[in-house]
RNA sequence: CGGAGCGUGGCGCAGCUUGGUAGCGCGCAUCGUUCGGGACGAUGAGGUCGCCGGUUCAAAUCCGGCCGCUCCGACCA
């Protein structure tokens, strides 16, 4: 893409309304722009980020049989009432809003009701089950206050899951691959290091559910977390007859601020059986359904790589998110800088390369400054230097060094790696 | 929802105490000079001072109400 020809502009102050640092680079930088508290709009350069985080997650939950939908926002009323979640009582951050007739609908915070109302229509026998299907979607919550820029929002990309399955093991076992699959997204997305898999409150339906925490000085929560076994306890839920429990001793511990990236519960049979989701067995007898949700918030995700990593000239985008490859900033506006520079561009482009091509009348340390703020994994230049050197010249956004290819290594070196 | 702070061109802010024709920086436009780390000069455009009401000869400024934003707390299937 040409820089020229984008209609949003980077800033040089930081946003006045934002105090998060990861909010703010993302303003500034032009991922997003804010329509009111914890209500954001995605901007070219974010809803490629957050399309990127959500292939990453699509990969991972096609591995292990998960089935795409896209269930509707606006909810049934009648279905929230079948499971009593309709009421503010018993959910309290439902956005509500009714039809010319007077009939109420809801704005979908999760869906648990409407998917398991859809199965009903489809599945009768135990060879229909286990089914697992997930959605990435617009999410609305009525929270009561909003914080930490797109961390916390009201309205929010999310991804869930639903698991259909006969029997507790065939439960239990899906549940252990989510949790294996979602360390790879993890770590896909760079961030396996400081994310434990952490105990939480289970609810109603199990002793624990588990969240996937990603340490941050930004965090909301608190965890008790053991390096070496590589878990978590969540303060929530944190006490002497949890600990035994694990198994965890209270001085192999260290409490620290962490961010929830991912939730996943066993739901029992409640919402199969309020719902009347059943299934006939081999012996024709009527069972009913083990739930479980598993949920990643996406656009959560991306304010916190934006957060984690940066340093002082912007964002760092690790590859797989980056909105873009590369940088490309044309120094000067000589005719053989601008042809040079457009060929290049022309070129990588048909070689796969993801390029944002800088070709403004803008000056040398803007345009640099740009990229450093952009955060792109590569920046590239073409200038009356380089091009008098034969050579280009190639800088990794994490290092301070740029180094000096002719145009074969430099579109080797641009090629995209294999995705695992 | 309780507490605190804030709201003035697109962005960041000053002005308010002590009422008297709305300012600065960035950005933007035109021209010229520049051209490897957010260049310089000249000229210029752009504002219902969050909204409503009150006091006053006169309100960005004082008073009341409302709305919005931020932070702390509570809350977060």
């Amino acid at each position: 893409m040409r820089r020229s020809q984008l209609f949003v502009k980077t800033r040089y102050q930081e946003p006045a309304d934002e105090t998060s640092k990861g909010a703010q680079l993302l303003i500034r930088a032009g991922f997003i722009h804010k329509e009111m508290a914890g209500v954001y709009s995605y901007l070219p350069f974010g809803k490629q980020v957050l399309a990127n985080i959500a292939s990453v997650i699509r990969e991972e939950m096609n591995k292990i049989g998960g089935q795409e939908v896209d269930m509707s926002i606006l909810q049934n009323k009648e279905l929230w009432e079948a499971s009593d979640r309709w009421d503010d009582t018993k959910v309290d951050n439902w956005f509500k809003s009714k039809l010319v007739n007077g009939t109420e609908v809801g704005l979908g915070f999760s869906h648990e009701e409407p998917i398991v109302n859809m199965l009903r229509g489809f599945t009768s026998s135990h060879k229909d089950f286990p089914i697992y299907i997930y959605q990435i979607q617009t999410k609305f919550r009525n929270e009561l206050r909003a914080r930490s820029g797109v961390m916390r929002g009201r309205e929010f990309l999310m991804k869930d899951l639903y698991s259909f399955s006969r029997n507790q093991k065939e439960h239990d076992d899906f549940y252990e691959k989510v949790t294996q699959a979602y360390m790879k997204i993890y770590n896909r997305l760079g961030l396996g290091d400081i994310t434990y898999k952490t105990f939480a409150s289970g609810g109603v339906f199990s002793k624990y559910s588990h969240e996937f925490q990603t340490l941050s000085h930004v965090g909301e929560d608190t965890i008790y977390l053991s390096k070496a076994k590589k878990l978590a306890i969540n303060k929530e839920v944190y006490s002497d007859e949890v600990l035994q429990h694990l198994g965890l001793k209270k001085e192999d511990l260290v409490d620290e601020k962490a961010v929830e990236v991912g939730n996943i519960f066993s739901l029992g049979t409640k919402y199969s059986d309020a719902l009347k989701l059943f299934y006939t067995d081999d012996n024709g007898q009527r069972q009913s359904i083990i739930m479980g949700c598993y949920g990643i918030g996406v656009s959560r995700l991306m304010g916190l790589l934006a957060e984690h990593f940066a340093d002082d000239k912007g964002l760092v985008w690790p590859a797989n998110v980056a909105p873009f490859d590369v940088y490309l900033a044309r120094l000067g506006d000589s005719s053989q800088v601008v042809k040079e520079a457009g060929e290049l561009y022309k070129r990588l482009t048909q070689a796969g390369t993801l390029v944002l091509y800088d070709d403004r009348d803008a000056s040398a340390g803007e345009k640099f400054a740009d990229a450093d703020l952009i955060g792109l994994p590569y920046r590239l230049v073409v200038s009356d230097k380089t091009i008098e050197n034969k050579m280009y010249e190639l800088k990794k956004r994490s290092s301070a060094k740029p180094e000096q290819l002719n145009a074969e290594s430099l579109i080797k070196a641009l090629a995209k790696p294999k995705q695992s």
